[in-house]
DNA sequence: CGAGGCAGGGAGAGCGCTCTCCGCGCGTGG
DNA sequence: CCACGCGCGGAGAGCGCTCTCCCTGCCTCG
C-alpha cells in the first residue's frame, strides 16, 4: 500500500527496516549461506513491506553477469526493403516454435531473452558491441544463409553462442541440430512404400546445409529402393518459391507421382500449383513437407510431413548456451535430434 | 589485435592511455558538453586501440535508464500445454509483423526489446518485477484476450507502457490502434458493389474491441446498403475457428454469397471449408479477409483483404513509449490508422 | 573446564560508470 | 590593470548491489 514516492526502495532500505545488514537481506534474497530461520522472516517481511525489487544494473556490475541473452536472427536483408527481412522471418511459423521453445526454457532459469536481427554489417556490429559491452551473457544464434559471417565472429570475440543448426562454414562452435537424412529418407521410405516411381524433391537454398543434408537423404534412400535419378528444383523455403519450383518440376517431368517438399511452407505453394493444374493430391501426386510446422494442417489435403522437435531444439540450443555461459572454458558440443514421421492425407 | 587477456577494458584504461580524466573520456563518448577537437581524436584513438566498449551496468546504474523495453505478449495459456499459448503467437504472422516493426524503429534509437510471454500469473508477476527493477523502462504489450489484468497493473505502478489495441478494459493508458470499423466498412462496401446480397461474418472472439468494432462496422455499412441482417460465426482468430464457423454459416444459411472473415486465418480455414463444399470463390461466394498477412497470398484465390499497417502502427507504438519513457509525466494518448482494402482474387 | 571450531551476522571495499562541482587560464570590459 | 565570465578539463562522490574478511557467541571435545 505505500506508495514509493521518488526512488524506489533499496537493500539499505530493506535492510533498516528489518534492522539487520545489508549483506543478511543479500543472504536471504539469493539463498547463499545460512541464514537463521527467524531472520529470513523478518528480512521476507521487510521485502514485502518495502515493495522491494533488487536492482539488475547494480547486481550485474557485480556478478558480471547481465541474465539476458541475445536471441539473433541473421541473414542477408534485401538492400531495397528495410524491414523486410525481419517480416519474412519473424513471420514464419518456423521461427515461432524456435522463439517459443527458447523462452520456455529461459524463464525456467530466469533469464530474458533480447531480440535482433542481424541483416548488415551494422547491425551484426550491434550484436558483437550488445554482447561485449555484457548487455547479454551470450547469444543464440539462428542463421539463414549460408555465408554468415557472425559464428566466426563470436568465435574470434570468444563470446558464448550458440547455433540453431549446423554453420555451413566451419567454425568450432555449438549447435543444435536435426538428423536431415534420417527425415529425408522417413520420406522417401513413405513415398516409395505408397507406390511413388517417379519422386521428385523441392530442395531449399543449396548452400545451407541442412537443405543438402535433406536432398542427399532422399536421393539416397530413394536410390535403394532402385530410382536412380530425382529431378529437383531448389526452392528458397517460402511458399512464393515452392509454387514456382513445383511449376518448374511439372513442366519438365510431367509425370511425376510423388514430391518431397523441404519444408511445409514450399510444400504449401506446391499443393497450389498442384492444384492449379488439376493434380489430386495424393492420389495422382503423393506431397511430403518438412517441419510439421501449422501451416500443414491449414492445407487441404492436411500435409503429411517430417516432424522437427523445434521447440525441444530451441530448449536444448538455450540450455547449451547457459552451460557455456556457465562455464566459459567449455568446449563446442553438437546436440542431434530425431525428426518423425506426420502422416495426414497429403500422402 | 590487442587481445584482452582477462577483464575487459574500463573507461580508466582508456583515459590512462589517452591521458585524460576518465571524465572527459566519457564526454566524448556520450557528446555531453564540449571537448576540444584535438582531445577527442586522441580519446577516439584510445577507444580504438583499447577496444573499449562501455559497460551497460554501470550505466544503467547511475542513468537509471536501461535501454531496452518489454516486448510482452499477454494471453491466456490453456492451462494443459506449457508452451502452447507462445508457440501460437509467435507463430501468428501477425505478430511476426508486429515484432519486426518494433525492432525496426527500436534500431533506431538504440533501444533493445526483451521478449516476455504473460501467460499466468506467475508470468505477469515477473513482468512487473522485470520493470520494476529497472531492466527495462517500459513495456510493449500485445495482448490476446479481453480480461487482461496487465494494463491496469501496468497503469497501477506508474510503469510505462503502451498498447497494440485498445484495451477491454477502460484503463488509461496509451495505446496504437486501427479504425476498424472503417476498415470492416471498406470490407462490406466492396462486397455489397460486387452484387453480393446475402452476406455473412465470421468474427473474432467478441469480447475483443477489436473483434467488436469489426462486426458493428460491417453490419452498420451493410445496412446502409439496404441489408439488415448479417448472420454470424465466432472464432477465435486461427484457422481451425475459421472453418468451424464457415461448416456452420453454410449449414445454417447454404444461400450465402459473401462472407467477411475478421481475420485472414479465420479466411483461410473459411476458404477450404468453401472448397470442400464445391463453392467456387468468388463466383459462389466472395471472400474477404483482414490484416493483409503472408496467408492472404498463399491462398489460392489470393484473398481480397483490409490492410493493417501493422508495421507502422508497431513502430508508433515503440515511439510512444520511448516518449512516455522520456518524459514521466505524459498523458496517455492514442493513436490511430487507417486501413485499406487490397483487392486480389476472392472477391 | 578451557580451547578450538563453526555457524551466522556485520563492515566495508569495490564493480564501471555519470555528473556535479571546482579550478585553471584566457579574453574582455570598466 | 584588475575583476569577472566563460570554456574546458579534473577530482571525487556516489548509483545499488555482492562478496570477502572479520568478529562474536555457542557448542563440542579432550
Amino acid at each position: 500500500m505505500s506508495r514509493p514516492p521518488t526512488t524506489p526502495p533499496t537493500l539499505e532500505d530493506v535492510a533498516r527496516v528489518a534492522g539487520v545488514s545489508r549483506a543478511t537481506v543479500s543472504r536471504v534474497i539469493n539463498g547463499t549461506r545460512n541464514v537463521d530461520r527467524k531472520i529470513q522472516e523478518i528480512v521476507r517481511a521487510a521485502i514485502d513491506k518495502t515493495g522491494y525489487a533488487p536492482n539488475r544494473a547494480a547486481r550485474s556490475l557485480v556478478t558480471k553477469r547481465s541474465g539476458t541473452i541475445a536471441l539473433v536472427v541473421s541473414g542477408a536483408g534485401d538492400p531495397g526493403e528495410e524491414d523486410a527481412f525481419a517480416t519474412r522471418v519473424f513471420s514464419d511459423p518456423f521461427f515461432g516454435r524456435v522463439a517459443s521453445g527458447v523462452l520456455g526454457f529461459l524463464r525456467t532459469r530466469g533469464v530474458h531473452p533480447v531480440l535482433m536481427v542481424a541483416d548488415t554489417e551494422r547491425a551484426r556490429e550491434d550484436v558483437l558491441a550488445f554482447l561485449r559491452q555484457g548487455s547479454a551473457d551470450g547469444a543464440l544464434l539462428v542463421s539463414t544463409h549460408a555465408e554468415d559471417p557472425l559464428p566466426a565472429r563470436l568465435v574470434e570475440a570468444e563470446l558464448p553462442a550458440v547455433l540453431f543448426a549446423r554453420p555451413a562454414l566451419p567454425v568450432p562452435i555449438s549447435y543444435v541440430d536435426l538428423d536431415h537424412r534420417a527425415g529425408a529418407k522417413l520420406a522417401a521410405d513413405h513415398l516409395v512404400r505408397r507406390g511413388c516411381g517417379r519422386v521428385a524433391a523441392i530442395t531449399g537454398p543449396l548452400d545451407v546445409p541442412a537443405s543438402q543434408d535433406r536432398l542427399t537423404g532422399f536421393r539416397d534412400a530413394v536410390a535403394r529402393h532402385g530410382i536412380p535419378y530425382v529431378p529437383i528444383a531448389e526452392g528458397g523455403f517460402t511458399a512464393a518459391s515452392g509454387e514456382v519450383a513445383m511449376e518448374r518440376l511439372l513442366a519438365e517431368h510431367p509425370g511425376i507421382d510423388g514430391v518431397f517438399a523441404a519444408n511445409d511452407l514450399m510444400a504449401q505453394g506446391a499443393l497450389a500449383v498442384l492444384h492449379k493444374h488439376g493434380r489430386r493430391v495424393p492420389d495422382d501426386v503423393a506431397l511430403i513437407g518438412f517441419d510439421d510446422s501449422s501451416p500443414a494442417l491449414v492445407c487441404r489435403p492436411r500435409l503429411t510431413t517430417v516432424r522437427q522437435p523445434v521447440e525441444d531444439m530451441a530448449a536444448g540450443m538455450a540450455r547449451l548456451l547457459l552451460d557455456h555461459v556457465e562455464e566459459p572454458g567449455l568446449r563446442p558440443e553438437s546436440v542431434i535430434f530425431e525428426p518423425a514421421l506426420v502422416v495426414r492425407e497429403s500422402a
